[in-house]
DNA sequence: AAAGCAATGTTTCACGTGAAACATTGCTTT
DNA sequence: AAAGCAATGTTTCACGTGAAACATTGCTTT
């Protein structure tokens, strides 16, 4: 694994994904432990694919470079008496159009394979992928590289969970794999069809939401129904966080109104949510709400 | 404004971002209306500035094209004898490539200033622009061709809302405008303080966030709040939508039940939110609820 | 054999985005 | 002068995403 340390934030993730890999550099890395390297002694990334750019980017880029300085290292690997470029391309190349003869890098040593691994997260932080080509990406760099799903996550900056659940998508049949990449269904519909135990339940499910849409709440409270229909017991699962007792009282005010209600909110703002299911429903709450002097 | 007619549909949109304007002619147009042109006969374009793809993708398009032919026809203008390329370089290239002699295309009349459009709007759309970037451009492209936010809306494939919703931040002052940039705030606050009446208050508000934040829905209430106490008869804006008996009897509720009570959902299903601001409160709501005998 | 724990599996929900709902402005037509 | 209407302004909220909360599995250590 190389020991560029992917940086977890948010903000700069999202740059990443626009930008390639040069902003996963922590900020205190920008700041010291850089020296000038030579522009000639600079040679190209062997590895990685050759980037183009679009030339307005890069004389953009370059009068900054010209105003300001270079503001951020670029990083390389020594080769021999040289150095290869791995990070900053478009700031190398800005670089040398101004004719400037050196350059301040950052020199990490970093395997062939470390290389590889970048160059393909990399390829899966292209924008355009769907949820699936996502998945297949996670799984390939998993398999190639031996990592868990926690160190994959950090890599590509996501959170595990996220990632874990990207994986689970997989497990889904083809038929809706396809749904997904054809934008049928969304990748968190389809997450939550993999509630259903049996492929069949869950294509069933899937053709039921293709004849008439399910927002995903909507979704998720029907799968949660039928498992609680077809394994009562299940709804052990433990009350989310939320203090027992408060739980216990919800069970009851749900007996007394004859409907779900639930708390919601902490200690100091919330509400309290009375569910109703149809208008004579919602009447009857309502007159019984108005019933009550204070 | 030149006529291709930009698809609405989001999914579509989506792809837009990530692929150029190629995916925004209407489905319709795919099927019919095209011509061969030779390849010999295109020229590239001179107004847009040329792009750079990965040579893999474009290897990847080009085998695609070798089993399946071009399946969606390039888009050019007439240029005396020949023609310019105006969408799909991407598929031209592969298609030259392959040593083809002909490609499926639609001849557009498109005047120098539709190109020029399209240029900027396809700038617009680089995903990594922040919002206030964005407000410029739209700025831009409504003063250099008139367009108004409802067209433009369309050219860009978002909702007229939203088009105006984002030129709305060029109000806000420096100070918050910068927020947005250095993702101190997001769009959506920074929106919702535009509520306030004075740059100062704004400003105040902008501060207070920074020292501890809010989620735009705290801060929408929160402005909203502010507004009212300072200009109570300001609390006339219509109930949203919403059944007029239903926004007396949230009234009547509201007064018995002494906070606030709202009703969300339609007339099949829904909730009715019961609002309590401390533990107090919480505790007396659900005595009561409690104490009421169905 | 049971406690501990790392990895993975699964459900629920807070959040910002983008758009719908609602509102105002200011021309143009009658 | 008032009705009509296109353009623009403003607030509220449904929605999917991504992650937190909760759960299970299956090794390793004692």
């Amino acid at each position: 694994m190389f020991n560029i340390d992917l940086n977890n934030d948010k903000v700069v993730h999202k740059k990443a994904l626009g930008r390639g890999l040069d902003v996963l550099i922590p900020e205190k890395e920008k700041r010291r432990g850089f020296v000038n390297i030579e522009i000639e002694k600079i040679i190209p990334n062997a590895l990685q694919p050759r980037k183009n750019f679009a030339p307005d980017e890069l004389s953009n880029l370059a009068a900054s470079i010209k105003e300001k300085g270079v503001l951020q290292p670029i990083i390389v690997r020594s080769k021999g008496s040289k150095y290869e470029l791995v990070v900053g391309e478009r700031r190398y190349r800005a670089v040398k159009s101004l004719g400037l003869s050196v350059i301040p890098a950052i020199i990490k040593e970093l395997s062939d394979r470390d290389m590889l691994e970048m160059a393909l997260i990399e390829n899966i932080q292209r924008e355009d992928l769907d949820a699936i080509e996502k998945a297949e990406g996670f799984l390939k760099l998993m398999n190639d590289f031996g990592l868990t799903h926690d160190e994959l996550a950090r890599h590509v900056g996501q959170s595990r969970t996220s990632v874990t659940n990207t994986l689970r998508l997989l497990k889904l049949p083809h038929r809706i794999k396809k749904g997904i990449s054809y934008k049928k269904i969304n990748m968190s519909q389809a997450r939550t069809l993999l509630g259903l135990k049996s492929e069949h339940e869950q294509i069933q499910m899937y053709e039921r939401i293709l004849e008439n849409p399910l927002n995903v709440r909507d979704l998720e409270e029907m799968v949660s129904d039928i498992q609680i229909t077809l394994d009562p017991k299940s709804v052990t699962r433990k009350k989310r966080k939320k203090d027992p007792q408060l739980g216990l009282l919800e069970d009851e005010l749900r007996e007394i109104w004859g409907t779900k209600i639930v708390v919601r909110g902490n200690n100091k703002k919330g509400r309290i949510e009375i569910h109703y299911y149809s208008l004579d429903d919602l009447d009857r709450i309502l007159k019984q709400l108005k019933r009550l002097s204070p």
